[in-house]
Order: structure tokens, then sequence, then C-alpha cells
DNA sequence: CTGTTAGCGCATTCAA
DNA sequence: TTGAATGCGCTAACAG
């Protein structure tokens, strides 16, 4: 392996004039940088990234811990977050949980044993360990996707956006409205949006039936499932349907189409995110578009500040997009 | 910070002792140990893993090269990669290339001076630069998803997958067989898929007509313009169509579905892929499981053993299956 | 069983 | 404008 000691031989420099031409620092000749150049382009020596951190205390590795990679919402997220860091020389270090919420705590020490100069976590839930383990990081962190104080993080205005969702089927006509959740440990898609349902129907006076209310998981089976129970046990069939995520609302459409339902006279429907599918089931679905790559690009914007010393905010809530199609 | 130099004046031991119960290698007293583990617990301290690297040349970090990762293929053999590769205490070093093939080369040689003990690159063409760069590199290497001499690497019978798949097209009595491809520098995907088909419809004495053969990018659009030119330019019509991506396949049925084509009986279709999505589009798409997430982890295994100096296969070629549905 | 020593490749004083 | 010296935190002989 060849070191900058063999370029400083070579170029019958010392070492730190070879450094001081590779990191543009302190005054050099232009004739020993020419020579020093001339050495290191015969070579192909590139100078090792860890015994430059071993000094510098900087490894220009942002670590990213995430709860899949297989949905679009996150990988949006890191092709955002990829595109912002790799501008400033940083790369990403994944940490993949596969939903495994032990892993999320585990990868929070394995990363920082890596030196990761920042951490950016994707996240589903707001547990109190978790936040608490995250504040006592001495790292730069941001937290995309949940809200907590102390906590730099993303997010997006789940209440709102499902308060406005809701207000436009209302708007539509419909006061029989249901709705297809996830687990309330995720705060954002299933306490806040749920939340911004009801609020907004108990704005206009709808009761709500208990069996209108469903719950799913990320995927679309489970949506199928919600569907079907919202069909089978409700007293009064609802009109409409507000699912958390497209994936939850194409399985839904999925059971409508397979028992005869028409979409939307019988019963118009809406998702969040965006997913690139939702424009070419039938009839395409409305939807919400969150900007997930933008989001990662605000993180990545932080996280560099943050690790630069600079001004950052410690509350970012990105703008939301209704995408009105046929299926309302 | 706290160091190895810390712990061993605390402890009362020599940092050679520290390391020593650190790595679980040499002869440690009891004692000692129990002093050693003590300390460790109470200042909380992490071994820094750059310097560890320094001294030992390993970094224990794979780099990961791939096209993009918002698509189904890619993100799953990197679930496939990083589930492997983190039983053996190995993270992920992620380059997306975001389809830039010179970002490709580039990030061959950023990953390098990370010192990364190892790369994967998810390939979607096999430009001889490319190859020769590869060969060069003095670092354990695996492609996946392209064949190439002296390289290792694990993919798909992409030959044989289209053979099968135009057969069974034939065996459900279609000759008028329509193919929707991509561009052939992708060799496995563009030209092996597409010489897989010819070769069967010639095996079978079936012609095939100029405007069959269509040609999109990957995604959902370009295949509804593929079926767009099918239907409008044949002079006969075809009474299949074979896509090499479950995307493709998609947007050519919302062509079809938008011109009252019905699927399968006017026309039916196939793609590649196994995508979630697949099986919710109406009607559900036949199309074919390539165990992506398998062939992640078989790279895994394969760069590890590289690593650790043992056995490996230079090249691993993958089981396949096709998903029968009712398009075809 | 343990400590001393040396050095991995680099950036950064400090003198010259 | 340059070089010598130092040390980042760690592992690995080696000698005891």
């Amino acid at each position: 392996m060849v070191t900058i000691k063999d370029i400083a031989e070579r170029a019958g420099v010392s070492r730190s004039t070879v450094s001081r031409v590779l990191n543009h620092s302190g005054y050099v000749s232009e004739d020993a940088r020419k020579r020093v150049e001339k050495v290191i382009e015969e070579t192909g020596y590139v100078p090792s990234e860890y015994a430059k951190s071993l000094r510098t205390k900087k490894t220009k590795v942002i670590g990213v811990i995430l709860p899949t990679i297989q949905t679009e919402t996150p990988s949006r997220i890191v092709t955002g977050l990829g595109r912002e860091l790799s501008k400033h020389g940083y790369q990403i270090l994944l940490a993949n949980t596969d939903h495994d919420k032990e892993k999320e705590m585990e990868y929070l020490d394995l990363l920082k044993v890596r030196q990761v100069d920042g951490m950016v976590l994707i996240a589903t839930n707001t547990e109190p360990e978790l936040l608490q383990k995250m504040k006592k990081m001495d790292i730069p962190i941001v937290m995309i996707g949940q809200e907590a104080e102390d906590i730099v993080h993303v997010t997006y205005d789940d209440y709102h956006v499902a308060r406005d969702l809701t207000r436009y089927f209302i708007n539509k006509g419909h006061k029989k409205i249901a709705f297809i959740g996830v687990d309330e440990t995720d705060r954002a898609v299933g306490y806040l949006r749920k939340k911004g349902y009801y609020d907004e129907m108990a704005a206009h006076g709808f009761p709500v039936e208990e069996e209108w209310i469903q719950q799913g998981i990320f995927d679309i089976d489970s949506g199928y499932e919600a569907m079907e129970k919202i069909m089978t046990r409700s007293q009064v069939l609802p009109t409409a349907t507000f699912a958390v995520t497209d994936r939850l609302a194409i399985g839904a459409m999925s059971y409508l189409k397979k028992h005869g339902v028409k979409v939307p006279t019988d019963m118009a429907i809406a998702g969040i995110g965006a997913s690139e599918i939702s424009q070419y089931v039938d009839p395409p679905l409305m939807t919400v578009d969150y900007q997930n790559e933008k989001a990662g690009e605000e993180a990545a914007k932080q996280i560099l500040a943050h690790i630069n010393s600079k001004v950052f905010q410690k509350k970012i809530v990105l703008d939301y997009r209704l995408i009105e199609r046929n299926s309302v």
C-alpha cells in the first residue's frame, strides 16, 4: 500500500508538504506542488480515510437508521439524503432494523462506535426510552417522520393533512366516512392522522360508527382485510374511506373491486403517500404528496449545519399537496 | 473522549490488557478482566473503530453501489445483503448512482478510498471500462445482476426465464406474441431476455413482426407508451405481450384498460420481478419471482468468504419461479 | 499472565 | 516556504 511517506520520498519532500498539497492548506511552492502531484498521479495514491479520521475526528459518514428499505417512503427519503450528503463528500452508513424496535436502539450504539459524524433516524415510534437514548447521544442526530421535544426533527403535518383530506370528502357530500389507520405507537401515522380525521368529523357534527374505524399494518393485505371488516360489520355502510397510506387504500380497493362495490360511486377512497402505483390503479387513487425526497434533503442540511456548528432549525414541518384523482 | 488509555489507568492495568479483554484474545486473569470490565461499564467506553481499522486494515464495511434504491429489485437485494452482513458485524456503505454511469466509476474509487473491505455492485450494464476497472480493484468485489468473465457475480438465468415465459404463452395457444424490452446495454434485462424470447419464437417457427418489439425504460409510463405503439402500429395485432419487468407490464395493462382491450382474453400479458403490486392489479399479473433477497444474501456470503480467504464461487446463478396468474 | 514497545497513516504544531 | 516532531487510539509482537 502506498502511503504519504512513499509520496514524500519519491517527490523529495517531507510528509508535511505532501499533506499540505493534499489539503490545499498552508504554503507550498509551485515547484514542490508540481512534483508531489506528479508522483501522486503516477502512483495512484489515495490518502487513507481512516488514518485521516483518527487525526481529524471526522469520518464524513452519516448513519441512517430505517425500519425497511422496501417501501417508497423510506427509500425516497434515503435518496434525498444521499443526494444532499454526497454533494458535501459525506456517505451513508445504512442500518436496517427490519421493523425491530430493539435493533433501533442497538444501531444507535453501533453507529456511535462507528464514529459517524451524525445520524438520521427514520422513525416509526416515539417510545420514551428511544427518545431518551437519542438525547443522550453526543452526536448530531435528526429524526424524520415523528415529532419530539428536544430532538431535531423533520416532519409532515400529519394532523392537518388528515383534516384536509377528511374535509375534502365532506365537501364532496360525504357524511359517513370510514377510516383505516395503523397502530398509534406510530404517533405521526397512527395517532395524528386519526385525530385529524376525528376532529374534522366532529367539527361538522358527523357521528362516527365504531365499525368504521379499522386498523392495518403497513401492507396491502391488511388494507384488504380492514375494508372487509368495514363492509361486513358496519350497521350503516360508509360512503367514503380514508386510508392512512396508499398501500392500505389499494388493499381496500382490491376488496371493493372483488365484491362489486364501485369506486367512487358506491365508495370514495383516498390514501396518503403519492406512491408511484397510485395513479395506475383503477380508478386512479386520490392521495397526498409528502415530498419525501425533500424531507431527506432537509434532514441532510440540518445535520450538516449541526456538524459544522452553524445554525440549524430544531423543527421543520414540510408542505404537502393533495392530489385529486377519480377515486373520490 | 474516553480512550483505552483511560480505561487502563482507572483499572490499574496496561493498555494491552484492556485490549485483550476487549478482543477476547490472549490470557487475562479473572481478576484483571473483572476490573477492566467494571471500568468499561462505568465509563461507557467504546473502542474507536477507525483507530482499530488503522491497525488491523479491516473496516468491517462493505460498499454497495446501486442505480437507485427506489425500485423493488435493488431494495430487496440490499435487504438481503444487510441481513447477511449484519450477522457478521459488517455494515453497508451506500453509494447511489441515480442511474448515472459515470458515478458508477467514481464510486468504485470513492469506496476504495473509504477502505471498505469489499464491494457489491448492483449492475445495470457491462461496459468494458467498468469491467476493466473492477478487475483492477484489489478489493473483493461481487457483481449482482449481470454476468462477466473474471468477475465474481450473482445472476439470474435471464435467458431461460425469457424462453420459459414465452413458451408458457405458446402453450396457452398464443402465436402472435409482442415484446416490451429495455435498452440492450443492460445485457441481462435488455439483451438476454430479448434473445430468449426470439429464440423460443424461432424454435416454434413463429414469425415476429417488427412492430411487436418495443422498448421502454424502467418505469410504468414507458410500458404504457410501448403498448400504445404495439396496438396502433402493428399490421397484425398480437394476442399476448411479454414485458421484461412488472412495471412495464403494468403500464401496458393500463393502456389496454383505457382502450377497452380485455386482459387476458384479447391480450394476455406477463412481466418479471414479482413486484408486490403485481398481485393487486386487475387481473393479477403473471410474473416471475427472482428471489432478490436471496441474491443479496448469496452475494454477501461470497464476499465474506473472499475477505476471509475462504473458497468462494466465481459464479452463482439463482433459481426462479414462474407465478401463474390470471393475466395470461 | 502482563507490561513495554513500536507503529499503522495522517494532520498539525513549532522552528527554522 | 519547509521539515521535524508529535500524537490521534489502537493492536500485536516480544520480553518478562
